[in-house]
DNA sequence: TAGATTGTTAATCGATTAACAATC
DNA sequence: TAGATTGTTAATCGATTAACAATC
C-alpha cells in the first residue's frame, strides 16, 4: 500500500488534517466521522475518504475515526516522527527569522547549522550556534548527518550552491530563492516563492475590485 | 474578457510566467515561441497558450509573442502596476524579516507600517519605522489607505485580529499564522503555511528513501 | 506565397464528488 | 438486529494535452 504513487494534490492536503486533527485531540475528542470533519474543515466528506484510503483503512464502519489513532497515522504518513537534520544556508533576515522560528524542532526539524559568506555576519551567533563559512559546509553535512538545506540566498548564488548541496549528499531543498533550482532526481525541492504568493494576493484583490 | 472566471490554477502560473519573461526580457530577448518557452519553463506549449488565451491573444500567429508586451501585460493581470499599502501585524522574527526583506517594494507593495501588543518592541524602530500598538491599527488603515495586513501573529490571536482587519476595510491578508481564517467574502486571504511546507518536504524524502 | 505559430476546438487524463454495498 | 458510516466503485467535473484551422 506504501507503493502505488500518491498525488501531490493528495500530499498537499495531509498537513492540513494533521493541523485539524491535533486541535480536536487537543479538545479531547475521540472519535470523529468524515461528515463531522468535512463540516469543520469544508471538503467533502467524500474527498476526506478517498484521500485517507489511499493509505489503507483508518476508520472503521458505522463508528467513524479514532482522532488520535488518525492524528498520529498521517503524522507517521508525513514522517514526522523521525528526526531531520536541518541547515539553513544564508543569514540574512529570513535565513535568521527561520533559525529563531523554528518550532519546527518539536515535529523533527533539529536546527543544527547556519552558513554565509558575509564576512560581516561570520562567527555572529543566532540562536547559540555561530554563523559558520559556507567553505565549512561540506565536511558539516557529512559529519553532522544533514538531510535538509533551507535555502534563504539571493537568486544569483542559489543555482550553484544546490549544485553543491546535491553533489554531498543532501536529501531535500526547502528553497526560499526566487527561482527555479534543478537537481538530480532523488533530491526532493520544496518551494516557497514568497513574492509569487504576494502576486496572486494582488490578482485577488484587484479582480474582485473590478467586477471579478 | 476581464470577465470570465479564471481558474486559481491559471493564477497560479502567472507569477511563474511573469518571472522568466522578465528575465528573458533582461537578456534583450524580444520574441518567443510557446515552444521555445515550453523547453525553458518545462510545461507544454499547448498549456502556455491556453493559459495566455484566458485574457485575450496577446500573440501573433506565425510569429509568436513578443517578450516584453507579454511580461507587461501579465504584470497588469496581477495588478503589479497600482500600489499596495500594506502593514505586518506581529513584529516578531518573521514579522521584522519580511519588513526588512521588503523588495517586494519594487513591485508596488508599499510597507507603511508593524504593529504588535508586546510592550517590549513599542518604539523600536525596524526599517526606520517604529512598532506600534495594535490599539492605532484601526485609525492608522484608515488615514493611510492600507490594502494588506500581512499576518505574522500566533495562532491564537490571529483569528480575533483577522476580524478586526475585516471591519475596518482591509482588501487582503497575507497570512503566515498557523490557522485557516474565516473572513467575510469579498476580503482576500492568502495563506502561506510553512510548516506545511516542510511537511510536504518530509514526506517526499521519506517516500523517496523508502522505494516510492 | 510558403512557413511558422498562434488561437481554439476536441480528446484525454486526473481529480473530485456521488452513490451504495460492505460491515462494524 | 438496525443504524451508522466506512471503503470503494462509478459518475462527473475540470484541467491538461493534442490537433488543426486560422492567419500573420
Amino acid at each position: 500500500m506504501e507503493n502505488k504513487e500518491i498525488s501531490q494534490a493528495v500530499i498537499g492536503r495531509l498537513p492540513r488534517y494533521f493541523r485539524f486533527l491535533g486541535e480536536l485531540k487537543d479538545e479531547g475528542i475521540e472519535r470523529i466521522s468524515s461528515q463531522e470533519l468535512s463540516d469543520i474543515m469544508q471538503v467533502t466528506a467524500s474527498q476526506i475518504r478517498q484521500d485517507f484510503n489511499n493509505f489503507g483503512g483508518f476508520g472503521q464502519q458505522g463508528y467513524g475515526y479514532k482522532v488520535e489513532y488518525l492524528y498520529e497515522e498521517i503524522g507517521k504518513i508525513l514522517g514526522l516522527y523521525k528526526t531531520h537534520n536541518l541547515i539553513i544556508i544564508g543569514a540574512g533576515n529570513l535565513g535568521q527569522a527561520l533559525a529563531n522560528y523554528m518550532n519546527f524542532e518539536r515535529r523533527g526539524f533539529l536546527f543544527k547549522g547556519i552558513f554565509d559568506n558575509n564576512p560581516h555576519l561570520l562567527g555572529k551567533k543566532i540562536r547559540n550556534m555561530e554563523v559558520k563559512s559556507m567553505d565549512e559546509m561540506e565536511i558539516f553535512v557529512k559529519e553532522n548527518d544533514i538531510d535538509i538545506a533551507v535555502l534563504t540566498i539571493p537568486k544569483a548564488s542559489a543555482a550553484e550552491v544546490a549544485k553543491k548541496l546535491s553533489d554531498i549528499g543532501i536529501r531535500g531543498i526547502w528553497n526560499f530563492a526566487h527561482v527555479d533550482l534543478n537537481v538530480p532526481r532523488g533530491i526532493q525541492v520544496e518551494n516557497v516563492h514568497l513574492s509569487d504568493s504576494l502576486m496572486k494576493l494582488a490578482y485577488n484583490i484587484n479582480q474582485f475590485e473590478n467586477g471579478g
